[in-house]
DNA sequence: GTGAAAGCGCTAACAA
DNA sequence: TTGTTAGCGCTTTCAC
């Protein structure tokens, strides 16, 4: 255990609540602070999270909550939250609820006590137990839009109606969605911006898909060819890779036989061949802005504080070479 | 602010240092402790982590320290992490030092104050600085060895050995290594590992890389073609994709005119075309079996803690299809 | 087996 | 501007 308060204030000569007051802003004279400042920097001191928290309940951490690690796209999100947050002197407590929603609730629980505030990716989680769930003076739902709570996230629709505009106009006429996991609420955003095929006269069939992984895409490769499609619209990038290297490995070639577009734009979608026309989403910025949000709202705490902020970031589509004109 | 120990204590009708004692297994009547742990689950009580952590200097944090979470090999070893402390009470305190090692050296005293142990992934961090910085009682450094300081890791050197080995018995008799970051310690180790190419009469040219990543490995796939080599293995998967990349595009045929083999096996190594051959890594498990090596640290705490542990895990060549008979 | 009392390191009144 | 005092919620002696 490293010096404390009273190991400086006995070293500078003043009280412990003069070294306190120097070291966390207090009204102090500026010879005694520069004096305090250097004694603590001499003697390594640094004031104890633990017995600070427990005085003004601020632990001087924000809790991460994300469904997977392994999907890339909460992997940049991370990023974001991560680049954000050190820049500060808040921690990063980070959970993975493994796409176990019992456990989400739990550990939303747990992480509550832990954190001064709370980051939540939770496309799963019904709105209704997230607003019982979280406190919204100290929370920032990321990627979803919960009405009561501050938010941050990208509006799906615009990207998705690009997506089928661009594949209308490259002259598809029969287009298949792979849908995302049941519940999740980018799914159904990005089902609602389908709509705008009807008005194009473009006949859609939505294909559903247990988990938005590689795997699945593979398993779903198949089924989207089989509806007569030539464009495929997936529900996220990994599934749209998936898909990608059944069909070339089909002999399906794309994009002369079948266009694929993604979602999220991954690293990755750029890095496969054809490289994916995907629908690019801010992530690392989501992060980033989700955190920023998060630590105005622990500064301002004006305890009624009016209506949540909701964040709507840019998002659209990136054409690259897995999309092209549709057969004959 | 939730209930306290006193809160129970009334409910119940004991004094606090009896809830204490039912709560956290000291010697209580099975009676009493029956009706204190009734009680505060009625009530919803969960000590506070803040008063416990200032008496016993337990925080019940463990911190996780690594160069880069955009680095999906790093992402899948936090998985691993993640998954293993879910079971138990800990939380984990991530910090990513944007590969800066200053900003390491700094993230590193931060977190140990705020955590009972560390989880150390750095590869550029020289090892002296490590030991200075590293309480061997509550560390493991992943990913290298360091001698006085609990390790996790595999040996990359038969790895490397199986790999030039494979390219050999397929006839190939001049290959180029596509070298990671400087002072990277795994670096140093494949580089030892191809030694034995001399024995076996394959020439090895060594082409640097600034950094191991997708954008590098577009850059060195023309320097290691350059060298005439007709086998290339790279420092990791991203480099190698890079390669794999560049060379398809300028038309040249991998494995028919060039093979490459990678580093690590992450995900995205079997979902490009051709899948890469690359030497597996059990990275998730190197995850889990740090954490638990460190629980198993924290737990013992017998002082001087005879020699510390050194955990190799067994990592070989997985052979896909980006590695082929030598051309003519 | 249980209660009373003290104190972990810090900060926030309240005096001075 | 500074020092004194009290106490955050919990655990841990020490009595009983």
């Amino acid at each position: 255990m490293g010096p404390t308060v009273t190991d400086v204030a006995k070293a500078v000569g003043v009280s412990p609540s003069t070294v306190s007051r120097a070291m966390s802003g207090g009204i102090v004279s500026p010879a005694t602070r520069e004096a305090v400042l250097d004694a603590a920097a001499k003697l390594g001191y640094q004031p104890n999270r633990a017995a600070r928290a427990l005085i003004n309940g601020r632990t001087g951490n924000v809790g991460l909550l994300v469904p997977d690690l392994e999907n890339p796209y909460y992997t940049e999100v991370l990023k974001g939250v991560s680049m954000h947050l050190r820049r500060t002197d808040y921690h990063l407590l980070l959970a993975d609820s493994d796409e176990d929603t019992a456990w989400e609730r739990e550990m939303l629980h747990t992480l509550r006590q832990s954190s001064d505030g709370l980051l939540i990716c939770s496309p799963r989680l019904a709105d209704a137990d997230l607003v019982t769930l979280a406190d919204p003076a100290t929370t920032v739902v990321l990627n979803r839009i919960v009405d009561s709570l501050a938010c941050v996230t990208i509006d799906p629709v615009p990207g998705i109606q690009q997506a089928v505009q661009h594949l209308a106009a490259l002259g598809h006429r029969h287009i298949a969605y792979v849908a995302g996991p049941p519940g999740s609420w980018s799914d159904a955003r990005r089902r609602e911006g389908l709509a705008i095929a009807e008005e194009l006269g473009v006949k859609v069939d939505v294909v559903q898909s247990a988990t938005p992984t590689f795997d699945a895409g593979t398993l779903a490769g198949d089924l989207a060819l089989a509806t007569g499609a030539s464009g495929i619209i997936a529900f996220n990038d990994l599934l749209a890779i998936g898909m990608l290297n059944r069909l070339l490995s089909r002999g399906v070639s794309v994009p002369a036989d079948v266009s694929i577009i993604g979602n999220d734009d991954i690293a990755m979608a750029s890095m496969c061949a054809p490289k994916l026309t995907t629908i690019s989403s801010p992530k690392e910025r989501i992060g980033q802005s989700a955190a920023a949000t998060l630590l105005r709202l622990l500064k301002d705490r004006t305890g009624a504080s009016s209506t949540p902020e909701h964040i709507l970031l840019p998002a659209g589509l990136t054409v690259r070479a897995s999309t092209g004109v549709a057969p004959q």
